[in-house]
DNA sequence: TATATATTTGGCACTATAGCCAAATAATAG
DNA sequence: CTATTATTTGGCTATAGTGCCAAATATATA
């Protein structure tokens, strides 16, 4: 495999790797039903301030979610919406029972 | 957040996270072409052949491929093809910019 | 300016993951 | 049975990820 494919291969990865995290997934489909403020997420998460706060910075750095400020508030959206239509493929893979 | 939408998350969290892994998303794009024995995947990934079997196992955990053992040889394949669908979203996030 | 609110960053402890080697297991050939 | 090949498992070290607290930053308000 030469560099580019590797280098493909790690940026998807990467991507992945950052929705497979049952907290950050949850911010994400979070994030589908509209724009969300860091202190709303905190709410629904039930985690510190400061781990919702990194779990978005890692969801935007893998080109996920985009922040916007608006006054000292900053509201995260979904920027790459498709990804929740992959949800049903990885739905049929829970239930296809070889989940341990 | 109650327990069953909880556990939801939990199953959908971890086959992503088993796809977010460069060698693991490199076998699942491997497979995605036909059965593949371990001995083929170590040659194509090049690592050592425990590495490649443990990133395997865990790949059967998550659900994402099934194993046929033939003799003294395991031919993998991919349980659930409609993966590599998704893989068009996740190069939309990665083209989309914001990757660092 | 002082204060309060929203968020991020630094730092630390804890746990999990990756990958190698060596040993164990399984199947086959001789 | 022995040797060989294919694969998995155990064990280890190194590295990375998680989540909390405390401190820093940014913005708004009195």
């Amino acid at each position: 495999m030469d560099d580019k494919a590797q280098s493909i291969i790690d940026a998807k990865a990467k991507v992945l790797k950052a929705l497979g995290h049952p907290t950050r997934l949850f911010i994400v489909e979070e994030l589908a039903r509209g724009k969300r403020c860091v202190c709303e997420l905190v709410k629904l998460v039930g985690a510190d301030f400061s781990t919702v706060s990194k779990h978005l910075t890692l969801l935007k750095n893998a080109g996920v979610v985009q922040d916007d400020k608006r006054g000292q508030m900053v509201f995260y959206t979904l920027k790459v919406p498709c990804i929740l239509r992959f949800m049903d493929c990885i739905e049929a893979v829970i239930v296809s029972g070889s989940c341990k």
